[in-house]
DNA sequence: GCTACAATCTATAATCGTTGTAGGAGCAAT
DNA sequence: ATTGCTCCTACAACGATTATAGATTGTAGC
């Protein structure tokens, strides 16, 4: 029976966050509110920790914090049919396929530009040409940037 | 010497963008503020309305609004060397690539994680398991959400 | 002209997840 | 007692967009 008690400076370290991360969880009631001692400093269990690790894992996967409140909700009935997490899961899947078709385009587009460009004066710059989408390059005139 | 002028909501259709993006690009000075009927709405000129055009492309492309502001300016430069111009792409090239090798590596565990899940129940669910990082799957207890 | 309705106007807040700031207070070592 | 670190609270900023609320303008039909 050790006494667990991590501070939030080490349990920051162990999720691989920031401090503030971890109290803005707690504010949004993603974390419970650990104990405190008496300078009112917050330590946190076990339980709390790995908590928190399960929280930054799924972030580390992408997942948003609601999803991951949900995630959590499950873990609770463990009896229950897992159906739902698969859904999260797949779900979240699909957004990260469409995310990566989306870069992959953007990638393809953006080598393609940078290829065309042979160095010269911006007036002849393909890149240029390419991202004014074939209408002539804009003067700056009118900007109050 | 057609008289151009264009309607807020008609650009916005022409640039693949909602009505107060361009309100907000012209409030942020990415937009010049534009000419006004005597009711007081925006008209465009063909300028503007290509300018709306080229920074929505470069939207899409994912360059920043500061990326974009940055462009614009080399833009009015026509006869200086498009070095700059080079720079910036790649520079945005390589993120795009950051972002896309972090996003395969989520989709490939997510993927791994999600053939592993055989539908039972949560107690058993291997998602909930790696997702808590080889750790027990947590209770929900002291959750305050 | 009246009415209805769509489009526009301004101003401001919310979104998401995180980071930054300011000003204190706790706590260990010197 | 003083340094120097960690921690505390509270609140603002980031980036880009979306949402909200309430007023006004323009247009079409009657």
């Amino acid at each position: 029976m050790t006494v667990e008690s991590t501070s939030i400076g080490e349990l920051a370290e162990r999720a691989e966050c920031t401090v503030q991360i971890i109290r803005h969880y707690e504010k949004i009631g993603l974390l419970p509110e650990p104990r405190r001692t008496r300078g009112n400093r917050r330590i946190y269990s076990e339980d709390q920790a790995s908590r928190l690790v399960f929280i930054r894992h799924c972030r580390q996967l992408g997942f948003s914090l609601d999803d991951i409140r949900q995630l959590l909700s499950f873990c609770g009935q463990s009896n229950q049919s897992c159906a739902q997490v698969d859904i999260i899961a797949r779900k979240h899947l699909g957004h990260v396929q469409e995310r990566l078709a989306r870069l992959r385009s953007m990638e393809r587009e953006l080598k393609r530009m940078i290829n065309q460009c042979s160095g010269g004066k911006v007036a002849e710059c393909k890149i240029i040409e390419v991202l004014a989408d074939h209408s002539k390059c804009l003067s700056d005139n009118h900007s109050s940037a």
